[in-house]
RNA sequence: GGGCCCGUAGCUUAGCGUGGUAGAGCGAUCGGCUCUUAACCGAUAGGUCAAGGGUUCGAAUCCCUUCGGGCCCGCCA
C-alpha cells in the first residue's frame, strides 16, 4: 500500500463531517526560493487537497508567505549586495529590504519570482498570501487584541518552554516596528490602545507606536494565530518542528489552552538535498542561497516528474536532487505511466501507478501516448539537424522502427517538450559520458586502440563508401553487406566502436547509419584515411 | 546530556502494526531482433537487509546497544 493511502485516511478522519476545509503551510522568504519548498509545502499539501476533494470535499490550499519576519543577514544573504553592502538591513522585516538586483519593489518579491511564477506547473488552485496581508486582515487584529489581553497567562505557558531566559510581568508578547531604525524584534512593546496602537521603546533609543499590522505577534502566537485566521484544518510542516516537546508542541498548547484552538492535523516532512556527480552537498537553504529553483527545474524536466519523486518517497525520509540525473528521474515518471495504463497490476507496480495519480493529478494523459525516454531525446537531439528537430526525430523513429504510426498533435507536443527539455539539459547537466561529440581532428589516442584488424576494418568502409551513395538507407545498406563479407576483418560489433572511436573518440555512440549521413562525406572520407595513415 | 527521523543490491525502492530465512524497476553483463547503439525482447550476475547482542524452533521484521546522516531540546522563525 502506498504511504499515501495510510496518510489520506488518518485525515479525512481527522476532519470527520467536515466538509470545507483548509490546507496550509508557510515558508519564509529568507532568500533563494530552491525546489526544496515544492515538497511539503506545496506538492505533497497540493496532493492531499487533490485526495480530499475527490472524496467530496471543498478544499482550500493556503500557502503563506512570511514576509513580515526580520532579515536575518546571513552571509549568503549579505553576498547578495556585492562587497559589504547589506548590513544596515539587519532586523528589517524582509518587505523592507530592498531588492539587491534592483529590479523588483523588495527583497520579497525578487526572489519570489522563480518559484512563486511558476508555481501554478507543480500545483495547481494554490492560495498565495503573506503575513503582511494576513496582519491587515480585521480578523488578524482582533485576534491580536484578544492575545494581548491574555498576555499575562500567554507569559506563564511560553516561559515553560524556555530555558534561562525567561519573560518578565508585564511583557507583551508582540513586536512592533520602530519607526526610526525600521527593525522589527528590537524595540519593546509597552503598551497597546484599543484602536491598535502600540507604544514601544526601541533598543536604537527611539519612541513611538507603530499599528498591528507594521509589527508581528511573537512567533509563537503567530503560528496559531494563522491556524485561526485562515481556519486551518491540516497542515504539513518541516522536520524542523516536528520533534516532540519542540515548536509546534508549544504552539499547539498556546492554540488549545489560550485560544481554544482544535490545533491542526500535521504532518512532519523531511527536507531536500542536493548532490553532485555522487557527492551529497547537503540541504537546500534559502538563506544560505544553497539549491535552485523551480524555474530552473522547469527548464529540463517536466513538473510531473520532481511531483513524482517528492510523491514516492515518504514524508519522513530525505531526498536527494541531482541535475544530472534528469533522465533517471523521467525514466521513473515513464514507468509510472505506463503501469498507469496497465490493465492488470502486480503489486509491485500497483505503488508505481499509484504515485503517478497522485503526481499526474489532472493531468494524467490518455492511453498509449508515445513517449521517447529522456536519455534516448537527449541523444537525439545532438545528432538531429538544427532546423525542424521535431520532424527529423519523428521520421529517424519512423525509419528505426520505434514509431510505427502517425503521432497525433499532443503526442507531438509532447515529444517535442521532451527534446527541448533533453536538449537544455545536454548542454548543461548531462554527464560526460552522455554527448556525442564529433571530433574534428583525429583524437589522438585513438590510433593506439585500434589493431591492424581495426584499422583495416575501417580502410574496408571507406573503400566502401566512395561509391556509395550519401543518405540513411546506402550507408546501412553498405555496412550490412560489408559486416557480412567471409573476410572481414572484425566483429560487427568491434567494427561500430572502431568508427565510434575514430568519429567521437568514444566507443559508442547514435545509430551510425542516420548519423553518418547527416555528416559531409568527404569529412568521413578524409577521417577514414587518417585512420589508415601512420 | 535528553528526544525524534532516516540507513534493504551501483541507484530508486517493496516487504517491517498480524516474525517463517528478501521481491521489483533502472543500471551492468551476455544473447536475440537476417540494421550496428544507449531503443525493443530475453537471460544472467549482484544483497552477511548499517554493525553487534537479545527474545524465539525461526527476525530485514520485536527488544537493547553501537555506528553513520540529519533535526529538535537557547535566541530567532
Amino acid at each position: 500500500m502506498h504511504w499515501f493511502d495510510e496518510l489520506l485516511p488518518r485525515v479525512e478522519s481527522f476532519l470527520g463531517e467536515k466538509k470545507d476545509t483548509v490546507i496550509s503551510a508557510g515558508l519564509s522568504v529568507s532568500g533563494l526560493q530552491h525546489v526544496g519548498r515544492l515538497r511539503g509545502e506545496v506538492v505533497l499539501a497540493n496532493a492531499i487537497a487533490e485526495g480530499l476533494r475527490k472524496s467530496g470535499r471543498n478544499v482550500k490550499q493556503i500557502l503563506v508567505l512570511y514576509t513580515q519576519d526580520s532579515w536575518k543577514g546571513k552571509d549568503g544573504q549579505l553576498a547578495q549586495f556585492g562587497d559589504g553592502g547589506g548590513k544596515e538591513y539587519v532586523g528589517r522585516r524582509l518587505i523592507d529590504v530592498p531588492d539587491p538586483k534592483g529590479c523588483h519593489e523588495n527583497w520579497v518579491d525578487h526572489y519570489w519570482r522563480d518559484f512563486g511564477d511558476v508555481l501554478e506547473e507543480f500545483a495547481t488552485k494554490v492560495e498565495i498570501t503573506s503575513t503582511t496581508e494576513v496582519y491587515q486582515t480585521d480578523e488578524m487584529r482582533r485576534n491580536v487584541l484578544e492575545l494581548l489581553e491574555k498576555a499575562e497567562k500567554i507569559r506563564e505557558i511560553v516561559n515553560r518552554y524556555r530555558g534561562r531566559m525567561k519573560y518578565p510581568e508585564g511583557w507583551i508578547p508582540f513586536e512592533p516596528l520602530c519607526k526610526k531604525c525600521m527593525k522589527i524584534g528590537s524595540a519593546e512593546a509597552l503598551s497597546v490602545s484599543e484602536d491598535g496602537q502600540v507604544s514601544y521603546k526601541c533598543s536604537c533609543g527611539d519612541e513611538g507606536a507603530s499599528s498591528i499590522e507594521e509589527g508581528k505577534l511573537n512567533w509563537r502566537l503567530e503560528w496559531p494565530s494563522l491556524w485561526k485566521v485562515l481556519s486551518v484544518d491540516i497542515e504539513p510542516f518541516g522536520k524542523d518542528h516536528a520533534t516532540p516537546g519542540g515548536s509546534r508542541d508549544s504552539c499547539k498548547n498556546l492554540a488549545k489552552n489560550v485560544m481554544s484552538l482544535t490545533p491542526p492535523f500535521g504532518i512532519a516532512y523531511e527536507w531536500v538535498g542536493m548532490s553532485r556527480e555522487g557527492t551529497d552537498l547537503g540541504d537546500m537553504s534559502s538563506s544560505d542561497f544553497k539549491g535552485f529553483t523551480p524555474k530552473e527545474w522547469l527548464e529540463f524536466g517536466e513538473p510531473h516528474a520532481l511531483r513524482f519523486i517528492y510523491l514516492q518517497a515518504k514524508p519522513s525520509k530525505r531526498i536527494v536532487l541531482d541535475l544530472a540525473k534528469m533522465d533517471t528521474y523521467h525514466d521513473h515518471l515513464d514507468s509510472g505511466y505506463s503501469n498507469y495504463w496497465q490493465d492488470e497490476k502486480e503489486e509491485e507496480s500497483e505503488l508505481k501507478s499509484r504515485t503517478y495519480d497522485i503526481s499526474a493529478v489532472d493531468r494524467v494523459a490518455r492511453k498509449d501516448m508515445f513517449i521517447l525516454p529522456y536519455k534516448e531525446a537527449s541523444l537525439l537531439t545532438q545528432i538531429s539537424s538544427v532546423e525542424d528537430k521535431l520532424h527529423w526525430v519523428v521520421s529517424r523513429l519512423t525509419d528505426t522502427g520505434i514509431l510505427t504510426r502517425e503521432l497525433a498533435e499532443d503526442e507531438e507536443q509532447y515529444l517535442s517538450k521532451r527534446i527541448g527539455l533533453a536538449d537544455a539539459w545536454i548542454t548543461k547537466y548531462a554527464p560526460e559520458s552522455y554527448h556525442v561529440e564529433l571530433q574534428e581532428e583525429l583524437p589522438e589516442d585513438v590510433r593506439s586502440e585500434l589493431t591492424e584488424e581495426d584499422v583495416k576494418s575501417l580502410a574496408i568502409f571507406r573503400e566502401r563508401l566512395e561509391g556509395a551513395d550519401w543518405n540513411e538507407d546506402a550507408l546501412k545498406e553498405t555496412m550490412i553487406q560489408m559486416t557480412k563479407m567471409e573476410d572481414f576483418p572484425v566483429s560487427t560489433k568491434r567494427f561500430f566502436r572502431n568508427l565510434y572511436l575514430a568519429l567521437l573518440g568514444k566507443e559508442q555512440g547514435p545509430r551510425a547509419a542516420p548519423f553518418l549521413s547527416i555528416l559531409e562525406k568527404d569529412f568521413v572520407l578524409e577521417r577514414l584515411d587518417d585512420v589508415s595513415q601512420e
